[in-house]
DNA sequence: CGCTTGACTCGTACATTGTACCATAGGATG
DNA sequence: CATCCTATGGTACAATGTACGAGTCAAGCG
């Protein structure tokens, strides 16, 4: 993941500010990969982030990228990590609304998501970066300080989890192809055997932002301690 | 999708019987294709499926199966739509116990991502193939049945949706990826910033199946129509 | 019978991708 | 000056999806 041996990496981005530009332009970094990298991503989306289109952006030969990173997949976990970072006010400790709480730090990691379409299904798939595993850390501590217990700790969290990372994929993926909706409402009317779900047009009306919530509130409901 | 200009497929298979293997083995077919697709998916993940790999399971020729396919695309339809048939009893019509008639339909669509880890990553970004949007009018005619209103029929299918899928995608993917969680877990230990989800262990100790089922429940809590 | 048509198969070729390998440059340190 | 480390990037290659067009066979028709 790290430049070729780790060690101390960037030793001019230490003295920050002497000397602007060394070489041609401004020099390579991990953030900046991971920065145009997210660029490129909410543009062209997965299939449309390449090395070279990368390096093109970045104004240096595509395998500079590799002095900086082993591999392609680095570069994703960077992308995402760097979406998910969580800017939040520094926590009212002790906060005496929990529920709300809650909501809040859900509700912002998915709306962080969702400016990112790609972050959604990739999530999943990659380790746990520092920036999701602070959000989780979050979200435990705040449920942890609001009575659960320790042995339902784990279930509330993939819980919670589990709701906000299928919520935020499946709203993701028909944003995307929105095109395909209407086609698909179409082809139910060609057939007989789905009269329910087209009498209630589901692949269209969508509430998604009502279904997050309601939903949201039933596990919350589920997952209180009981008193 | 379909064959070059639609109309009639498989002029050959409706004669079914005569003359075994007119060329040289048994002929292509969208059927075959789906099949393979799915045994060369199940064992080399998705990455691992290619169209010459494909071609030489099938002992075809690569561009043969351009003919009966438009596009590699296709071919992950086919295949995620196979895996996703519905073999169920016919359906005992006015079943009293709906509950459990909607938790069965639920388990057994989760059961069968599962034995195929590549599907449920996929499912939320292809278009609702015949299968899947089968198993949804079950649902949705189960639920009308229940007594669930019109108003809030999608909200408690899509609900539901939201569940299977974050639960079932979060748990294909870990499955996968095996070998990191001990290097996760061992990351965690290496930071004071995640002391919660240290002490619980997130990344190791999960009851996967005990999660669904509790957060399942808590969801037809709240969806259940008041009498 | 020959001829045409349409269903189906497949070899060749090409553009695009990730990345291995190697040459190079410049600053720091001896 | 020599040596090493950090960093850049050109060339080359193997793998992939698929466009193109040529080929094969059976059925239908004169």
């Amino acid at each position: 993941m790290a430049a070729k041996r780790s060690g101390t990496r960037s030793t001019r981005s230490q003295r920050a500010g002497s000397v602007p530009q060394p070489r041609s332009e401004t020099p390579l970094s991990l953030e900046r990969i991971a920065a145009t990298a997210v660029e490129l991503l909410d543009v062209h989306g997965v299939d449309g982030l390449t090395m070279r289109r990368l390096a093109d952006r970045l104004g240096s030969g595509v395998m500079s990228l590799y002095w900086h990173v082993d591999t392609k997949e680095d570069v994703f976990d960077l992308a995402l990590d760097m979406v998910l970072e969580y800017r939040g006010q520094p926590q009212a400790a002790g906060t005496q609304d929990w529920r709300a709480e809650v909501i809040h730090i859900l509700e912002d990691w998915r709306a962080q998501m969702l400016r990112h379409p790609w972050s959604a299904s990739l999530l999943p798939s990659r380790a746990l970066g520092p920036n999701i595993l602070y959000r989780l850390e979050l979200l435990g501590k705040t449920l942890s300080g609001a009575g659960v217990a320790d042995a339902n700790l784990n279930v509330a969290i993939w819980s919670l989890w589990n709701h906000v990372m299928g919520a935020t994929i499946t709203r993701a993926s028909f944003d995307l192809s929105n095109d395909d909706q209407a086609a698909a409402q179409q082809r139910l009317h060609l057939s007989e055997r789905y009269p329910t779900i087209e009498r209630s047009r589901l692949p269209l009306d969508n509430d998604w932002d009502g279904v997050f919530r309601k939903g949201l509130d039933f596990l919350l409901d589920g997952l209180a301690p009981k008193p």
